[in-house]
DNA sequence: ATGAAAGCGCTAACAG
DNA sequence: CTGTTAGCGCTTTCAT
């Protein structure tokens, strides 16, 4: 019923073998036999059998995608990038996430589901630390790290450091001194950025010799409702900041709207500058160092496709591609005001 | 090097049948034996090779989600949906995008990526009249679609005029007569839910004996952008409407802007209401129609693995799944000034 | 309940 | 440049 490779070299006239070289473009086949060939199988309407294929030559032609969540802004942005790689380089995307959005719902490791099935693994921004990151890593196939840093993993980040250096320079440009940080998770030691991120904020704080008051951080765990929470907690301190940096555009999202629900005007009487580039940071007229998500996910893809490419002995070591950010200055930050 | 099914077989004193019968639970096994060939094949750290597998068998094992968009917001949440059921399955998902990110890039038909490839395919709302829905739909593998109808193809959607119905009606209750309506291409059959949603509009402006000025008529081409442009256009005309149903949440925000850069208040000068229940419109205190998108993607995806379960001789009519909507009141409408 | 045998449809040497 | 010969690693009758 379904035709096979043998149904078009029998129509071809020729052997399967070389109905299978034809096909593939491989060389040292006759321009003439590789045209009627093509004709009859386009004519049957064959497509060869990926599995078929895949067993025979011990190659996937997949890669898989691994990420915590599919539908956040930074992964679905990420993986859209991927995807454009991925599929114009004629391979199938395996997705798998390993959040638990239902909750109680159990997830099986990544790793078992990945063994003798893809080619090559891209992993978005997972806890470097995470039980899931190491069993990847662990199975030792091309791998490539999106947003974090691990080892010498080859990866493709920003530099989170850097970024939160332009950031907060911005706002203490701006004549600020008291300069609010709103971070991850109390210890801000989830992800690699997240320390330095922190990191660059405290160069900044040092260099222009900003207030370090510790009641000036608060975490606000990289969602919208956690950024307002954390302003929240800024705002009713007795000596509150007059700039935040938050270490991600939805973070200031959040703060955006606290101080709108304190009756506070962003930009005129609290500054806010975030991280990212969102879609929505336009929209919302924030201030923010832009990263190119979308590019991110891209240039993972060639790295890894490239990686995968090489030959397995030879190791140039595809490393660390670190992509520029740009100050991107909106109307949530201006200069402090001289005098209340 | 790699380990199989033979050397899983021979350390547990079986013949491969048997082991392959033992690890896939099959009946007539002692259990016994069931229990040795496990222990054996988890000491040896064997997985079976799934293109041997399916190869084999004849079953793929994989799913394949199509979607015009992987980074916005509707898409990701419901491929988010889809995702959780289909690895609960333990079965692959293949993500395959048919939009060009990158202008001029070529993407190939999606089915002949399909063929031979996955079980089922899962459609998010492309286009019904894309020549790339009507070639997946001509595969005649089993199918389900998300947020569109074409023809008695299975599908799951909410029930788009009655979303309309109800955001125009709480506009009309509200004392507003003069409604605007912001909605995607001028001809509004790019998508189903575009002309019913128009016709649930039309349905209560009907109703209510509200003004049907044509004037009162704008595109978003469902973008923020599209959405600010839209307003703009309905600000500037001698009689503007005093409340706007966007048929998407993306067109509500940019409306929102429009009227915030012209000075104007929403549900103060101007009540604005979207369908979708998008992340941001808590954020942004958009009354909206909200839709479940998440589970739009799992009841799909529940859908086509028991239309895959069935015989496929017996076909009880999978049908057309239709999934509730509910209003969310927030603070962008409010009753219409009564004198100004 | 278990084993033997025959493929699933293709690719990869190896000849020629 | 093309054909022949072996499998790739599993599943599936068919026996036993």
């Amino acid at each position: 019923m379904t035709i096979t490779i043998r149904d078009v070299a029998a129509a071809a006239g020729v052997s399967p073998a070389t109905v299978s070289r034809a096909l593939r473009g491989m060389p040292n086949v006759d321009e003439r036999t590789r045209a009627r060939v093509q004709r009859v199988a386009a004519k049957l309407d064959y497509v060869v059998s990926p599995n078929a294929s895949r067993l025979a030559s011990g190659r996937t032609g997949s890669i898989a995608v691994i990420t915590p969540y599919i539908s956040r802004w930074y992964f679905s942005t990420v993986l859209s990038g991927v995807e454009s790689v991925i599929q114009a380089a004629g391979m199938d995307l395996l997705l798998l996430s390993v959040d638990d959005h239902i909750p109680g719902h159990f997830r099986a490791a990544p790793a078992s589901r990945l063994r003798r099935r893809v080619d090559g693994v891209l992993v978005i921004a997972l806890p470097p630390k995470s039980e899931q990151l190491r069993e990847v890593i662990e199975l030792g196939m091309p791998t490539a790290l999106i947003g974090i840093t691990v080892g010498d993993a080859p990866n493709v980040t920003i530099d989170d450091e850097d970024a939160a250096r332009q950031a907060t320079r911005h706002l203490a440009n701006l004549g600020h001194t008291r300069i609010g940080l709103i971070g991850g998770d109390p210890d801000g030691t989830a992800f690699t950025a997240e320390s330095e991120r922190e990191r660059g904020y405290r160069s900044v704080v040092a260099e222009y010799s900003l207030s370090d008051d510790p009641l000036l951080h608060a975490s606000g765990y990289f969602t919208i409702a956690g950024g307002e929470q954390a302003m929240n907690a800024l705002l009713t301190q007795r000596n509150p900041p007059t700039a935040v940096f938050c270490m991600s555009d939805e973070m200031a999202f959040g703060a955006l709207r606290s101080l709108t629900r304190h009756g506070l005007t962003p930009g005129r009487d609290v500054s806010i500058v975030g991280i990212d580039g969102h879609d929505m940071s336009e929209h919302l007229d924030l201030t923010t160092v832009g990263q190119p998500v979308y590019d991110l996910g891209r240039i993972a893809a060639e790295s890894l496709l490239s990686q995968m490419a090489k030959p397995t002995d030879v190791e140039p070591v595809p490393g660390h591609i670190r992509v520029p950010t740009r100050l991107i200055v909106r109307g949530s930050t201006s200069p402090v005001a001289s005098s209340r």
